[in-house]
DNA sequence: ACCTGAACACCGTTCAAGT
DNA sequence: ACCTGAACACCGTTCAAGT
């Protein structure tokens, strides 16, 4: 019932995400509470809202962390194997796509079940790193297409991330066994995806 | 504070989940509470759970719902054009289920929101529903296919399936516009998805 | 047998009151 | 200025008590 300057107020936003985070590792996302995060840091409930406009707000920024290290997870394949043939680096951006789902699911699924507010529009620097995501597979993709198709390459590095996600979202929420009930079954399946594909980008030039 | 026996166990149920329907349609998924169900009929709220095991169970029997009528949707253009190339049928196919997600939006996302209890599977008549879900698009892939590969063939309508479903993921909760802000932009990307899918298929057969 | 409704154990969120 | 913590308006779910 006092200011206690324990932290700035930087430093608290930085100990509410962290224990958040930690939260939804140990207990899920329904662990993840306004009262729970409050408790384990020794705060008042009130007090997040100080940090936060609502947990609808605190929710974003998990998700912003967890966009900057699937962003990190997707660019490996490219960073690290530039000579490699660029539909090897796919299935392999691919299949790091589908660990990361796995390895941290519940941030991974944050992701999609979170809906904005409806009337006011995703800030700006939510966007971009929603947008950047693409870019890794826009390198690989590059050298497929003419200068003057950028456009259409663009859209194919949508259309393509897209699938894997989707690919990804049935196989991973075990709504849907792709091939069998085999281990291997998804990355069969990301592979066959990338190789019709790019052999059909080939044949429609 | 009495058996009332205005309707039958039966009657009652299917009252809840019509409903349960209609508060999802006028405030949304997050309008669907067991106590507004209970109110709206005329019931107490442990009414409800006198039909069902909790909430998750009347999602799930709504869920069984929205899988019926889409469905319907989905078999439409196989049914309604059998003379047609398939792959008109399959972007018809595609564009249906772009079409349904928008209609159908909150009971669509329901679909992918619900989470199965961990421990226990999900029941197999509700398995068979989301199974069947894939025929009409393997109708129109058979003939691409000699019969001795009947797995492949699946296999190609899950990956086609997810992909179509992961391209109307990210279009419908507005995560990215895949090609310009058109509203055209997901028939664009779909057809795309299809002819370059069909044309790779071939390329490697 | 069926239904009630109070009760339990929670939520997110707000805000007057403290230091 | 910062933080508290009680209060408000909800949840899902249970279950003794009624008819």
């Amino acid at each position: 019932m006092a200011r206690r300057s324990d932290h700035t107020r930087d430093e608290l936003k930085i100990l509410v995400l962290d224990k958040a985070w930690q939260l939804i590792d140990s207990k899920g996302f329904e662990g993840l509470t306004a009262r729970a995060i409050a408790s384990e840091i020794g705060y008042a409930p009130g007090t997040i809202y100080n940090l936060f406009d609502s947990m609808d707000d605190l929710y974003l920024q998990i998700n912003a962390r967890t966009l900057d290290i699937l962003y990190d997870t997707l660019s490996a394949p490219v960073c690290n194997n530039p000579g490699k043939p660029s539909q090897d680096n796919m299935k392999a951006m691919a299949l790091a796509y589908m660990d990361f789902a796995r390895d941290y699911h519940p941030y991974w699924l944050m992701l999609f079940n979170f809906r904005l507010p409806e009337d006011r529009k995703v800030q700006a620097w939510y966007q971009e790193k929603i947008d950047r995501l693409f870019e890794p597979l826009e390198t690989l993709l590059q050298p497929m297409f003419p200068e003057a198709h950028e456009r259409k390459m663009k859209m194919a590095a949508r259309v393509l991330w897209s699938s894997v996600h989707g690919l990804c979202f049935l196989q991973e929420t075990g709504k849907v066994s792709i091939v069998s009930q085999n281990d291997a079954s998804s990355d069969i399946a990301s592979n066959f995806l990338i190789e019709t594909f790019l052999a059909g980008l080939h044949a429609n030039d």
